[in-house]
RNA sequence: GGUCCGGUAGCUCAGUUGGAUAGAGCAUCAGCCUUCUAAGCUGAGGGUCAUUGGUUCGAAUCCAAUCCGGAUCACCA
């Protein structure tokens, strides 16, 4: 789905290419990449990449040593800039990389601040995350939402593409009417302001307060002798509520004072949940507005025959050819539904901000509408329609299984990043490593280090899995977390405070093997981040930082900088150490989190 | 019932375009701070890759069947 000019040549691109040339020169037949595979060399043998020789034996019809043993000779002989060595085990071809080949790279790159990132492109991709709705507080759920958005956005502009983030604000409906009309019941004119507390929690106490409401009535018509259906039909609350959404659609003006006002403190709430977790938005979409959007696209689609109207006015799409069923995009009354908005605000996107790529951050249990979704534009022939993609993500649950805001069994988005910035603040205390810090720099450390374990934690694992997490147990800092890269960050950064310019000119090119494991894997970060825009998965990321800030570790305990063998290995471990330090804060950016430089 | 997703160490997860002895973290145990930040390092124990069969030089990975868990199939959004 993206195609990307690197900005150097990877390793690996190289080995290809040369293995290509060498089959076609030793054995006059060509092939290509996808016929043998490449991996890295494990650590108990010799080499750093391996080229597995069993598929070419077919071809071939030598022996996977014969064939080896020539390969390898051949690359050695002619591409002696890239490979200085190799041996063979079994089928598989084991190639040292030249040791000149990791200096120059090393001396090209360790002070370049973009080093892996792709040059721009032409592309304008839209990622569109967040959506809440304005009836209640977000929670855990909507932080995997929102990091994810955020982390996608930053790696396709790695990519080089030209990004824009939106919103759809979820701000009409039946539960935002659930929550206005047990303000009217219960507030007594109470507002955010006359009860101290932050506008998106105080709306969402309403909505608990209607969901009791609704189930003590319910409980009372059931008692009286009504089935439970009727009952949750006829509860006057209910009713209250369904008469209010008609009153909102039919715009009486006391209603959409209401309604207004509500809002306004939700949004008042969101902005410093947005602001605290580091969200923003280029766009901001109100469902209020486009509701009524997609139907002249049915009318379009109706002339087209790719919709059919039934005999009581409504109009469907049947996708049983697909696989579906027949779906509803316009009642009976003429009014849009979820998807008729969805076609519509797909089309206005396209046509507004002239996007060639639109990714939706939306949970797993919409994989049926985003399918939909995708159906219909390519029976509409609109031009984006092979351009929508849906990031699915699995639920957040708690032990005790599904958050429900209703029953108010959610974690809470604010709660959870300010007790995560308490941990951090009570474990930095208890090391007291940073006691000539002001004031101000020990709050931004605290959220950067709590923030920071947060983000990780709801992004280091694949996307699409569903997650589980138990408020008992405190996010680690340490291990696979956060704290422990920002950790070696700072100790990387306080190393080459301490030892000054370095000396970009060297000539010694030997490796101690932890030295040369960071290197080739410094060297594969631009790979990365081709492989986690193409997935849109930040955890490719994480995985991979982690792995360089846990072989610098090692690396920092085995080796001194300082103090090295000679004045060649310092200037060498020094680069090393830069280079390490540029990915280890430019793949924490990608996923939202920020490095700081003493902790 | 149809469709889709998942099941890997006590726990949380990597690893699935088929490759060498299946890897991390947490937890447990044993070592390591007079030397660049111990939020660290080194080591140990811990596995029927849900089950069964198949494909082949080779399967956690592909195919089939079965079991378990979840999502979805609204004139809600």
């Amino acid at each position: 789905m993206y195609t990307y000019t690197p900005s150097y040549m990877s390793i690996v691109i190289n080995l290809q290419k040369s293995t290509i040339d060498s089959l076609q020169a030793l054995f006059g037949q060509s092939f290509s990449e996808k016929d043998f595979q490449v991996n890295q060399t494990k650590p108990e043998f010799e080499g750093d990449y391996t080229v597995v020789m069993f598929s070419l034996v077919k071809t071939l019809k030598l022996s996977p040593e014969v064939i080896g043993t020539q390969l390898g000779d051949h690359l050695v002989k002619n591409f002696p800039q890239y490979f200085s060595d190799y041996n063979i085990i079994k089928g598989f071809l084991n190639l040292s990389v030249a040791d000149n080949y990791w200096l120059q790279l090393l001396q090209d790159n360790y002070q370049d601040i973009c080093f892996g990132k792709y040059p721009l492109n032409n592309k304008r991709v839209m990622v569109e995350y967040s959506s809440p709705n304005t009836n209640k507080p977000l929670h855990l759920g909507h932080l995997r939402n929102n990091f994810l958005g955020w982390s996608v956005a930053e790696i396709l502009k790695a990519n080089g593409n030209t990004v824009l983030k939106s919103c759809i604000v979820n701000d009409r409906g039946i539960h935002i009417c659930k929550s206005m009309i047990a303000w009217q019941l219960f507030g007594n004119g109470a507002t955010p302001q006359s009860t101290h507390s932050k506008g998106d929690h105080f709306v969402g106490e309403y909505y608990v307060k209607f969901n009791d409401e609704y189930k003590r009535q319910v409980k009372d018509l059931v008692e009286n002798g009504m089935t439970e259906k009727d009952a949750e039909k006829e509860a006057p609350i209910m009713k209250a509520t369904q008469q209010m959404l008609q009153d909102w659609e039919a715009a009486k003006p006391e209603v959409i004072d209401l309604w207004k006002m509500m809002n306004s403190w939700v949004y008042a709430g969101f902005d410093v949940t947005y602001h605290n977790i580091g969200s923003d938005f280029d766009r901001m979409y109100y469902e209020s507005n486009t509701y009524l959007l997609g139907k002249g696209i049915v009318q379009k689609g109706l002339d087209k025959n790719v919709f059919f109207t039934k005999p009581d006015g409504s109009v469907w799409i049947d996708l049983t050819g697909d696989g579906l069923d027949e779906k509803l995009v316009l009642r009976k009354d003429g009014t849009s539904v979820y998807i008729t908005q969805d076609i519509g605000l797909a089309d206005q996107k396209y046509e507004e901000d002239k996007i060639d790529e639109s990714i939706y951050v939306i949970g797993d249990e919409q994989n049926y509408h985003m399918k939909v979704l995708q159906l219909i534009c390519k029976k509409l022939e609109v031009p984006y329609a092979n351009d929508i993609h849906h990031l699915s993500y699995g639920m957040v649950e708690l032990p005790t299984g599904k958050m429900k805001s209703r029953e108010g069994t959610v974690v809470d988005a604010d709660d959870i990043v300010a007790e995560m910035e308490t941990v951090a603040k009570n474990k930095t205390e208890e090391l007291g490593k940073v006691k000539d810090f002001n004031e101000d720099e020990l709050l931004a450390l605290y959220h950067n280090i709590g923030l920071g374990a947060l983000k990780f934690f709801l992004l280091r694992v694949d996307p699409k899995k569903k997650m589980i997490f138990n408020p008992e147990e405190s996010i680690d800092f340490h291990g696979f977390t956060a704290p422990f890269i920002q950790y070696n960050y700072a100790r990387i950064n306080s190393l080459l405070k301490k030892n000054g310019e370095i000396n970009s000119n060297l000539k010694m090119a030997e490796f101690l093997p932890l030295e040369r494991s960071l290197v080739v894997l410094l060297e594969q970060y631009q790979q990365i981040i081709g492989q986690a825009a193409e997935e849109l998965n930040p955890s490719v990321i994480a995985i991979y930082i982690y792995t360089v800030a846990k072989t610098y570790s090692s690396f920092f305990a085995e080796h001194s900088v300082s103090n090295a063998e000679s004045e060649e290995k310092k200037q060498l471990r020094l680069q090393i150490s830069s280079l390490t330090s540029i990915v280890i804060k430019s793949g924490m950016q990608l996923l939202g989190i920020t490095v700081p430089e003493r902790m």
